[in-house]
DNA sequence: ACCGGGATGTTCT
DNA sequence: GAACATCCCGGTG
């Protein structure tokens, strides 16, 4: 398991996003494997949070490469993105979806609560981190995390690689929930993966 | 299976 | 006041 350099963020957000497939996401002893990614381009893109400028919200897509971009959405949601391009550049990849690793009883814990009483149907293992809010509450990131680097581990959060590259040929096809910038195809995920959010 | 609506509160017009 | 990079549950077929 390998952490990733300050350098691998240094790129556009369309050019990161498909690398950051099949990366792992650490947060203490809870490791997940991405699986699905959106990537949002400030300025240029009527989809993200940086296309009216620099706000005290989005103020961390703006800041340095390699850090975590946490928002609260919908009264009750965070999600995650990973920070890339160059300082005054918003450039981020939404983590849509990823597949639990380890840690399994903490990802349960934090998304289903920590009943002993076995799961109902619906509490599969595919549903830990299948959609940008799941993968952010299974993984216990919060407000207190924007702006935490990945590259220095700050609260405990890392991205690393191990021996799974990212497919050579991943899905692809246009970001899903916007009402603007919805023609680009700017999501992609591991085709076939259980844990790709669903339609 | 699919579909519709409610939850819940921050941010921006 | 409206929108929101969402999710869950309960209806119906």
């Amino acid at each position: 398991m390998r952490k990733l350099p300050r350098s691998f963020y240094r790129r556009d957000s369309l050019e990161l996003a498909p690398l950051l497939l099949n990366k792992l996401l650490v947060h203490g002893s809870r490791v997940v494997r991405i699986v699905e990614v959106e990537a949002y381009r400030g300025e240029s893109d009527p989809a993200s949070h940086a296309y009216r400028g620099c706000t005290a919200r989005n103020a961390t897509m703006f800041g340095r490469e390699g850090h975590l971009y946490v928002y609260f959405t919908y009264g009750m949601h965070w999600c995650a993105n990973v920070v890339c391009g160059e300082k005054g550049v918003a450039r981020a990849v939404l983590l849509r979806a990823a597949a639990p690793v380890a840690g399994l009883a903490e990802l349960r814990a934090a998304r289903f609560g920590s009943s002993a009483r076995r799961p109902p149907a619906s509490q599969r293992d595919r549903d830990l981190c299948s959609g940008p809010a799941k993968l952010a509450q299974a993984m216990g990131l919060t407000g207190e995390h924007d702006g935490a680097d990945l590259v220095l581990g700050d609260l405990g959060v890392v991205l690393a690689a191990d021996g799974i590259e990212p497919p050579a040929s991943p899905g692809t096809s246009t970001r899903i929930g916007l009402s603007a910038g919805t023609e680009q195809p700017w999501r992609f995920f591991v085709t076939g993966d259980p844990n790709v959010s669903r339609r």
